[in-house]
DNA sequence: GTCTATAAGCAGATAGAC
DNA sequence: GTCTATCTGCTTATAGAC
């Protein structure tokens, strides 16, 4: 066994790269054992209804990882462009430089069914109002705030796209470098 | 048997509603099958290479309708405005109204590796220069032409991420609305 | 908490009759 | 060109020893 009593966040850590790469119904259990190191019957153990609840933990875990480098960030003291900025840095390790895919594209689709959709949908909602916030804070009218967040969100989800389909990360870094000026101008 | 002698592009058009909705790795033979109303044995008679040779003709049905729906309106005699409403309507209908998901993001996750990739990412660079081509004639400079370009797509591609997590289509469809002035301001 | 062994079922794919 | 029947392998999941 390769990684004997590994902490429960590496593991659900190693079990989001599978996910990430393979999406759901094309990670299997051999590859999730494979990458954590631990056996199936290990896995059952930490996590006992298989795939569904290691992906509740992932998500999870997502969550955590969102709020700790975006949403954080965000809502700390100081100038607001300086606040964006820090942002744009939070989305950019979080998606590690362009190079992860999002969750919401790969749980979304296939056997899970709207088992995940929800706490996806509230995730959206909380980054964009949290930007929105920011940019009534700055000044804006509301529903323009609420708007050029929602494009924020759009054009880094697009991005992701893009820089997976086309082999190059360009499109993610150029939004991103973007991001500060398009939400204030 | 639900469908007997189905001409090959109505078989192909249900093949693609279900990888568009369970993705390639979900999309099961029994799913497919029952989709088109052809047996196992009869699929594996038209696709002999099963899977991958549904995927590849999926691909090619699904770059012939970008064709017609998006890329002929936008090459079309008349104002460069009017063709990019069209150009707007024609992705509205290719994404059924932003309910469908695109191509891209299931096809380049899990089991099929590399291997639909290459013609995604033509794709993409097809479009983008079509865009960009017009833009240009419109009289913008190239590299603002391109870069608006792409930011088209990312809008695109990110609103649909959107519209399926959120629920509703309104991001797809407002980005749509949105599109020629982006474009054009 | 991890292991080996194994169950039960479904996946993709094929053979051969009609 | 479609059918029924079948094969092999891999899938998720469990049982029980250590």
């Amino acid at each position: 066994m390769a990684h004997p009593n590994l902490p429960r966040e590496e593991v659900v850590a190693r079990l989001m790269q599978v996910f990430r790469r393979e999406g759901y119904d094309g990670a299997s259990l051999a590859r999730l054992s494979e990458a954590t190191g631990l056996g199936r019957s290990s896995l059952y153990h930490h996590f006992p209804r298989g795939k569904e609840d290691m992906a509740e933990a992932v998500l999870a875990l997502s969550g955590a990882r969102v709020g700790r480098l975006v949403l954080e960030p965000l809502a700390a003291p100081g100038l607001v462009r300086g606040r964006i900025e820090a942002m744009a840095r939070g989305f950019r390790d979080f998606y590690d430089g362009g190079q992860a895919s999002c969750l919401i594209e790969l749980f979304g689709v296939g056997t899970t069914g709207a088992q995940f959709t929800e706490p996806l949908t509230r995730s959206i909602a909380t980054l964009t109002g949290a930007i929105a916030d920011v940019l009534i804070e700055a000044g804006l009218a509301e529903d323009v705030a609420r708007r050029r967040a929602e494009d924020a969100i759009i054009a880094i989800q697009g991005s992701l796209v893009l820089s997976r389909a086309g082999g190059s990360t360009a499109p993610f870094h150029r939004v991103l470098a973007e991001l500060p000026d398009r939400l204030l101008a």
